[in-house]
DNA sequence: CTTGAAGCTATAGTTGCTACAAGGTTTACA
DNA sequence: TGTAAACCTTGTAGCAACTATAGCTTCAAG
């Protein structure tokens, strides 16, 4: 594929893939990207292949998979032949995650804007928002307490 | 209001709150709650006041206003007669951000969507999962790289 | 060959808790 | 009154997933 070999450095790559630097070394070291090959001066030099790897870390990432969960995804694409039930399995998990996830900030956003368009603009002492996030009879949104938050 | 005086234990205190004593402590510590008056052995006790404000604290949390925004907030609420407009660009601000993370995981989860129903159950070699994360031609929701994860 | 940007390692900080360990206190019951 | 369970105390370390700093070295351009 490229001609160039090992020949980006670690601020290139970074820049390709829309991170940090900071980023990279921190993926080295807990083993989602592989130790590059270094200068005779001990810099980091990558190749295509880094550039491809870090962007799918990336774009998982934003996806919202857990490192751990990218860990396994790495593993699989690493080996072709395996069949993709665990990749869909994987994924289907964090779908769901996803769309409860999604339901708990709608419900959320309502209860803002609400806030935000009964407030008066009077006195503290008389403010719709610090009453409504005392109150929260809009526990409404069912049991909502209690670590929803994540998106392993 | 209460006959009780300060009476209330950190694990009653937490339990009413719906969260833990260790928070409690953690709150504390940070300067979200004042510091308890204590039992000639040192244990913490409270009355309904700090009920009341940590249930306060627990909900705006929950909304997903951060620490710092809930310390600006428990500021203004123990000054009633100041005017809202902070709580309500603090409110108004959280909202944006809820809004953009909404859209965001709204993209996020169609495609989550798209890439089970196109795995068709082969090898990990041809699945569309593996590529839609590597491809991420669905930059589509425009620039989303980088920290829209924050709802501060 | 100089200079300035970029890289190196190691370590500590961030946010918002949570989980220990090693004890001390309270309370309920016999 | 004794004692045991349940609760509390402090301090510290851990979690995710980076981010930032300090103090140094190397690289690339002019």
């Amino acid at each position: 594929m490229s001609m160039m070999g090992q020949s980006i450095s670690i601020g290139e790559l970074a820049r390709r893939a829309d991170c940090k630097p900071e980023t990279v070394r921190y993926y080295e070291r807990i083993g989602l990207l592989r130790d590059a090959t270094r200068t005779g001066g001990g810099q980091r030099r990558y190749g295509d292949d880094a550039v491809r790897r870090l962007t799918f870390i990336r774009h998982a990432r934003d996806f919202g998979f857990s490192v751990e969960s990218v860990r396994e995804l790495l593993a699989m694409s690493d080996q072709p032949d395996m069949p993709c039930q665990e990749v869909d399995a994987i994924a289907t998990h964090h779908l769901k995650k996803v769309e409860s996830r999604l339901q708990r900030l709608s419900a959320l956003r309502e209860e803002l804007q609400r806030m935000v368009t009964q407030c008066a603009g009077g006195k503290v002492g008389s403010c719709r928002i610090i009453e409504v996030i005392s109150d929260h009879q809009l526990c409404i949104t069912e049991k909502s307490h209690g670590g929803a938050h994540d998106l392993g």
